[in-house]
DNA sequence: CGATGTGTTGACCGGGTTCAAACAATGTGG
DNA sequence: CCACATTGTTTGAACCCGGTCAACACATCG
């Protein structure tokens, strides 16, 4: 699960979601800003957004005010499936940092895909990419330790924009503590404590410029870092004894 | 978000599918017991599976030995949608109980999709919602304490059942408390103790025959105990200041 | 009968939360 | 330019929820 073990057409099928669609479909191009939301919880669903860059969270509310981030989502990744059973979307769909999104109207997807069976595939697999890093998710809070936590959690980041042909070893997290200890669903001040400690371990590198700018030195250092997190922490935290 | 409040068309969506499925797409019938596995995580991907009758869960394993079961399927759910964009599945999915699944080649659905704007609604649909339950998954596992977790666990189960037609007030869970603790992120000594308190408050009444049948006489009462855990466990664990 | 798997309960302890204080970064207006 | 407010980050100290370990009850099954 290694950055190096991605098959050669995954590497691409972020690509192929903007030349299909750009080519098939009918969208118009939205600009948006650090905190724009593209969507919001509850408001009826009519339009799927394509990301063509910038980095995008999901966010899950409760009547009762709860809310928690749910996803990470960047370039060629789809906002708004969530929207498609219930006719309301289910979360707040919110920009990072600066992007574009491309809307398209769902009707002219579901119109397009029926006289192109390449792009039904790709909006398939689409969801499916989607619903398997949900379970990453639900993996990664039910059976590791904070630290280890925050180490995949800067790993799946970085494997990202490898996946996208970005660089890796460099990266800005456009997200305050409090933003990343939510969605890893811990708190901010247990967020600051594992960062340091990866960084004390020299396994991530602070940058000059902020708290917010690190480096990667080594990607399988962070998944040493992960497992021996495991080993020493207990052991046997939550495995399932087949 | 009550049992009351689905709307009506939701209401009938598990049907749609065994109903579609019947009429448009070869499958086979496979009867199953419990510990069964309809397919493993890693196996290639070829078929969907409708479920038609018994309770399913499905369980993300890596590649140090942990697992967490990750989703909970009932009747006109689908199976095997993680497995589209690898071409592999990535969970295993096993059955609770007797039941049965229709097996489909992902091929053939592809094929009836192109000739049928409705069938490609209906999987469009089937994955939204498999997406939208996995952020009410991270929702539960992040902003909620361990009692309030399995209250919501045991609402969430009832719903399901009330959302195909099936009794509510009296359930019986498939699962060993550790395979709930597993799901819910806590230890099956935590659920042990969290039921225990459920059944004092009333919330939750266990039967005669044994304790994994239990009656529910009220579900609003089950969202009570919610909301009473969460304000007076120090309130706000992980809001969004918004 | 013992063996095995499951569930319950108690006592202890530790990882992570909570509370608090101080610091850093970035505006904002006079 | 500085005073000031605001937001984000770091660090410390105390507390507590939930994990860990252990013992026991209770089934089912050979």
């Amino acid at each position: 699960m290694n950055a190096s073990s991605i098959a050669p057409q995954e590497i691409q099928a972020w690509r192929d979601n903007l030349v299909l669609v750009q080519q098939l479909l009918p969208f118009t191009r939205r600009v948006v800003h650090a905190g724009d939301a593209i969507y919001e919880g509850g408001s009826p669903f009519a339009y799927l957004n394509l990301i063509n860059s910038g980095q995008f969270k999901t966010v899950n509310f409760t009547a009762d005010g709860r809310g928690q981030v749910v996803g990470l989502h960047f370039r060629g990744d789809w906002l708004g499936f969530d929207g498609i059973a219930e006719g309301r979307y289910g979360c707040d769909a919110i920009a990072l940092d600066t992007g574009e999104v491309w809307s398209v109207r769902y009707a002219d997807v579901l119109a397009a895909c029926a006289g192109s069976p390449e792009l039904m595939r790709l909006m398939h697999a689409a969801m499916s990419r989607q619903i398997a890093r949900g379970c990453d998710s639900l993996l990664s809070l039910g059976t590791l330790p904070a630290d280890a936590r925050v180490a995949d959690f800067i790993k799946d980041w970085a494997q990202s924009l490898a996946s996208r042909g970005l660089r890796t070893d460099q990266i800005t997290l456009h997200m305050t503590r409090a933003e990343i200890g939510n969605y890893l669903g811990m708190t901010l001040e247990t967020v600051s404590r594992a960062l340091r400690r990866l960084a004390q371990c020299g396994v991530i590198r602070f940058d000059e410029k902020g708290r917010r700018d690190l480096t990667i030195p080594s990607l399988s250092a962070l998944d040493g870092f992960i497992r021996s997190a495991l080993e020493q922490g207990g052991g046997t935290r939550l495995p399932v004894a087949a």
